[in-house]
DNA sequence: TGCTTTTTAAATGTCAGACTTTTAAATGTC
DNA sequence: GACATTTAAAAGTCTGACATTTAAAAAGCA
């Protein structure tokens, strides 16, 4: 089943390796339990708290969850979407910040994922979708709010654009996109003027959503790109020198 | 700078969430040097065995390496885009496979996706990924191949197109969408006639990158998307009674 | 002096054994 | 039969030790 060569090094890591292996070839199925630790560590050979630290590493990735007790143990775990969500994020997040990647290369690769969802979105979104989209454009519009709740507002109409188009792997995938972003236009210092476009251009976006106008949603995201990206263009300019 | 009550429980996992939430923030730097082992377990009153735990879940996860000997220790890792390449694509086909999604719920997404990267593709795509792509065409025209083997050659066929865009971010995101569907694919039998309609769209999309016409990619994506489809639900179709 | 070899110390990797806490099932009592 | 008690299994944690790796310091030598 599992094997485990006692050669080279890092056995926590190799029985690691070796478990998740059965889980994605399916030998291990959902909600399965694993044996014990200590049949674990019987097994492998080796002691408790190395067969402790390989099933830590999988429970990091969600792959197993843990409970205690008479019954208890470590379970194949579902990975639920809505789990995966947030970790996708901050990996996205930390691949931007860490290999210096420009506002300009994720940007584009924002829109045109997200127009990607667009006709899709006017095809099927719900009133309570764009029930959100109007709620944060609204929220968008008061003068008092600070910079980064602009944005923060500015990623959830984005979010429900996206879940309009009613499928849980382009939500899933764009969540990488478009909250990993944040950081980035958390550096942008947004004006009146500036913000005012963009709040008619989400306006328009949304008009075109609710009239299932899919092409129009998509020229509504060309301009908002266009944007987005002279008012980065202008905001670094002035820093720099 | 990071703190642990020691109420409620699995103080390895807050341990863990503490050191991620520091590199998240910044508070720590790339191949920036964590204390030792015993200092951290000094710093946070816990055993050194808890504090290995934190630590090995921060390893599954990229976030730190380490090194031993003299001068060793753990080191926060630069998350590099071909690294975390294969861990979004695991964790992509689980949850297609964990939360049976549909072949059409895939499929939309991973086309749509696709869509967005064409007309970036046919501005930017080198010889090099052109070449590729008429490669892995000439690949699937061999009838000897395998159905998996074929599915393989597509798989390529399709990152060759992304990477055309030339953004990583796009490249990455992709490969979730379309890495992922394998097992999906894998589950179609390619008919002599099928396959010949796929290679020939295949061409059809790779002589619109050539002559630089995202337009005519996309639909050739279109049209590839509807095949695929179609082909899908007549094989299921076949199978179910 | 300058180079090579040896030693040393610091750090992770691993082990063994014990104790604590949680939890559910078995048992006992009314 | 319903409720309280006991019990056992399992993860969570701790202590202390030893093994292994590695780079730098120390020693030896030409």
């Amino acid at each position: 089943m599992k094997i485990d060569p006692n050669s080279s090094a890092n056995l926590s890591a190799q029985i690691a390796k070796a478990i998740r292996d059965s889980i994605v070839a399916g030998d291990l199925i959902i909600d399965q339990r694993l044996p014990s630790e200590a049949e674990l560590a019987d097994y492998f050979q080796v002691s408790r708290p190395t067969v402790r630290e390989a099933l830590k590493r999988l429970a990091a990735k969600s792959l197993i969850r843990t409970q205690r007790g008479a019954t208890g143990g470590a379970f194949v775990n579902r990975i639920s979407f809505e789990e995966a969500y947030s970790d996708h994020v901050t990996t996205s997040t930390l691949l931007l910040s860490m290999n210096a990647v420009s506002f300009d290369t994720a940007c584009e690769a924002r829109y045109a994922l997200e127009r990607a969802c667009a006709p899709l979105s006017a095809l099927r979104r719900t009133p309570d979708q764009l029930a959100t989209m109007r709620g944060e454009i609204l929220r968008q519009s008061q003068p008092s709010l600070t910079d980064e709740s602009f944005c923060e507002s500015d990623v959830a109409f984005h979010r429900a654009l996206v879940d309009g188009a009613a499928n849980p792997v382009l939500s899933y995938q764009l969540a990488g996109s478009i909250e990993a972003m944040q950081p980035l236009m958390n550096m942008i210092t947004f004006s009146a003027r500036s913000r005012e476009k963009i709040i008619s251009l989400h306006s328009q976006i949304t008009d075109a959503i609710e009239t299932r106008d899919g092409t129009a949603a998509t020229l509504g995201l060309n301009d908002l790109e266009a944007e987005t990206r002279s008012l980065a263009t202008s905001v670094f300019a002035d820093r720099s020198p």
